[in-house]
DNA sequence: TACAACTCCGCTG
DNA sequence: CAGCGGAGTTGTA
């Protein structure tokens, strides 16, 4: 049985999505029907400790659906802390894939927020692209808020 | 096979 | 030196 529940943040509405005590998606948007579980309750909670500043992640049980590469890649994104960026070149090098590969997992990152995509920009420091999620002014919205100057 | 949320490098002004 | 254009790269659909 899935659940899911919309959460109203200073970013807008966000929405997660629950089965079997895991969040397997989490994006912008406001659901029309919510199934709400004790699970999304506390997923809720995190959210606005991590909103109000008091955690550099978003703590919840998650479930990482994709194959080996992208796992990585999204390990490695949660690494990079609030206030805190890295270039897609960056983490390309790192686990030898191309930069414009990076940036595709990146976009098939169904844990908004909980993987932290918006902190990878592109080299020159220009944001690179975010359209798959919220669009480019969310993405400059979040770095802001976390502390970015950009 | 074509495409992608990039980056590097060389050329022009 | 800054700005522009094209090639390179590699997992997915």
């Amino acid at each position: 049985m899935i659940k899911k529940m919309s959460i109203k943040t200073k970013f807008g509405w966000i929405s997660a999505y629950e089965n079997n005590g895991k969040i397997f998606k989490v994006k912008f948007g406001k659901l029309k029907k919510q199934i709400k579980s004790p699970i999304l309750e506390n997923f809720n909670k995190s959210l606005h400790k991590f909103i109000h500043k008091k955690n550099h992640f978003l703590k919840a049980r998650y479930k990482l659906s994709g194959n080996q590469i992208q796992k990585k890649i999204w390990l490695e994104l949660k690494k990079i802390k609030k206030g805190q960026t890295k270039s897609y070149g960056e983490i390309a090098k790192k686990y030898n894939l191309s930069p414009r590969h990076v940036g595709k997992i990146c976009s098939q990152n169904k844990l908004l927020l909980i993987i932290p995509c918006h902190r990878v920009i592109r080299a020159d420091g220009s944001l690179g692209g975010f359209s798959s999620i919220g669009g480019v002014k969310l993405k400059k919205k979040l770095l802001k808020f976390e502390g970015v100057f950009i």
